[in-house]
DNA sequence: GATTAGCACTCGCAAGGTGTGAGTGCTAAT
DNA sequence: ATTAGCACTCACACCTTGCGAGTGCTAATC
């Protein structure tokens, strides 16, 4: 069923207004910010749109508050969805990184970035895209039966680890893993790697493969997290300055952030280009009275994800979802032309 | 001047009663617990107490509230220093870390055990000791001027960043770059190069100064970075569910720690093998309530710092010390044992 | 001289009462 | 359909009051 234009006038006011002060909007505010109607008559509409779900009051005799729905169409439909102003454009612009040759750096950087200028925590995520091959690999004795186990992606992303294995690793045994891994998984793609190609590996190391299975599976492991989404949080401490913030409600959200994958699954469940997630429409408590604003962004053809904020519920949409979205097309433009491909 | 005997054993009940209930500790409770002597006696003991410094008292009608300087006391002199007892030791063994290969993980799992163990928030300091040696470098070329330098120490720890750099890396250039990294820097002490020494190897790179100036120098940051100690904090969260946390206190404690410099400056001023730091006698406002118990650990001859906690001032000295110093213990012998050096 | 019982006093805190004002719903007039 | 008017509701801030825990002081006691 459609709203009235007048109705959704406003339920429009109602959330702008309540956005702002933190306060229950009343009749008679509303008349004065509105004009040519009179209170009565807002008020009998606003009971209209009470009925209908998209206002609560506190109590009795308070104003209406919006609810989830309210601001569900607020933001659909409602919000003027202009581009950002040029003067918002040129701040965002300032704050960008400089992409300097560290494109993880770089985002890392700009989601600081984002978190300052919005006052909010702010969050990106990863994901390895299937552009991404294996660059380089590297097994470095460090005495001890350990070994460091490193792995470069054409993206730039390296990661290491340390690993003891139950053999000594000769210089041969070395040489060995390296041409196995040269001749299987060099120019790989990195979601290509499946167990089964492990397997592969292994198999094919004739007389060796008992003792580069350790290696070969401790490979793997890198190659299986590496392609594992990630979720970074930054500045959340800011959150602990919101208005309306408990500290339940802050150690319980904390509690949710720090397991991560929920996040993960959530934004992945999403999949929107970008837009607003209500925490209230989600099935976390935590999030009840906060929302994330999103935008996916994507880094050369080698990492896409959200990068995003956490605030509020009541935060001013109407310029923070323009800021995001051109934060994030500043960004995949930046790092895509700057940096290139391997 | 020294307290008396009884002075002592009042003041010391009186920060174990106010550690246990949080409550403002008044005559009558105390005269119930020591037996023996009546109420006024204690309260002329207290106010004698209460005039040196050692107490407070929220409000007339309250009991009395230990000060920082009647826990720096009890802690130094008053509290009985007995070995944790077996079941708590029992108890942190459980909780140590499985001491894989990797001493970076290790560590960060065995703080991520303090934290959950204690319901604090825990840190970690590190530090490269003198000990440590430069164990390979490695400049790998990633297209488009950029290269990823990689550095690996004697410890197991590896540095990488990319890099972009003006000048194309030929093949030359990155063997000649290898061949003076092998010469001047390869098993040398991290914490012997100087900027000087960097200037040395430019030098002598002759007609390849110009080109390997800027690989030499980024290697210069790294090396210069990874000397620098780090402060990992774990488990910040739990600071919230302490009793007695205000938002705004968690805010400052944040945004202290997100700072990160000044802990650590903190604690090196500190030095101590062991202890307690009572963050009311500290210049942050931020740690009124808060203390840091602390211990020294180290890891073979290659890292050393601190290991502790944060939590309120008002907590178990008693059983958290000894177990923190224990907690060192296990985990600098357990890694010198198991792991040994290159 | 140290210790103790007794007592008056202080003060935070929770409970209960009251007034105020913002805001509503309803009704009757326009 | 809109509006003015009015009675009603209810959170909140404010004040008062009583209670109880705890103190400091004094005079008696060991």
């Amino acid at each position: 069923m459609e709203l009235s234009e007048r109705k959704k006038q406003i339920l429009s006011t109602i959330v702008r207004t309540y956005v702002q002060t933190g306060e229950p909007v009343g009749s008679k505010a509303l008349c004065d910010s509105l004009g040519g109607i009179s209170s009565a008559t807002i008020r009998n509409e606003m009971s209209f749109l009470a009925e209908n779900g998209y206002l609560t009051q506190p109590h009795t005799s308070a104003g209406r508050i919006p609810t989830n729905r309210a601001y569900r169409l607020y933001i659909d439909d409602l919000m003027p969805r202009r581009a950002p102003s040029e003067a918002l454009m040129a701040q965002i612009r300032r704050l960008m990184p400089d992409t300097s040759a560290d494109s993880q750096r770089a985002l890392l950087s700009a989601v600081g970035a984002l978190s300052k200028a919005t006052g909010c925590a702010a969050l990106i995520t990863s994901q390895v895209s299937s552009g991404t091959l294996i660059h380089k690999i590297e097994l470095i004795p460090m005495g001890f039966n350990r070994a460091l186990l490193v792995l470069v992606t054409s993206s730039g992303a390296v990661t290491s680890r340390m690993y003891s294995f139950s053999v000594t690793l000769t210089g041969e045994l070395i040489g060995r893993f390296l041409s196995l891994a040269e001749e299987h998984l060099i120019g790989k793609e990195l979601n290509s790697i499946q167990p089964a190609t492990l397997q592969t590996i292994v198999a094919s190391a004739g007389g060796f493969a008992l003792e580069l299975t350790e290696p070969v599976f401790a490979l793997g492991e890198i190659i299986e997290e590496l392609g594992k989404s990630t979720l970074t949080l930054v500045g959340e401490t800011r959150l602990l300055s919101h208005p309306g913030i408990t500290l339940s409600k802050a150690h319980e959200m904390f509690e949710l952030f720090s397991g991560g994958d929920e996040i993960l699954a959530m934004l992945d469940a999403w999949g929107k280009e970008s837009g607003v997630i209500l925490g209230g429409d989600t099935s976390y408590t935590a999030l009840d009275r906060s929302s994330l604003v999103l935008s996916k962004y994507s880094v050369g053809n080698a990492t896409t994800g959200y990068i995003g904020i956490i605030g509020p519920t009541r935060m001013d949409y109407d310029s923070i979802l323009p800021g995001i979205e051109y934060f994030a097309h500043l960004l995949s433009a930046d790092t895509q032309q700057k940096k290139g491909l391997i």
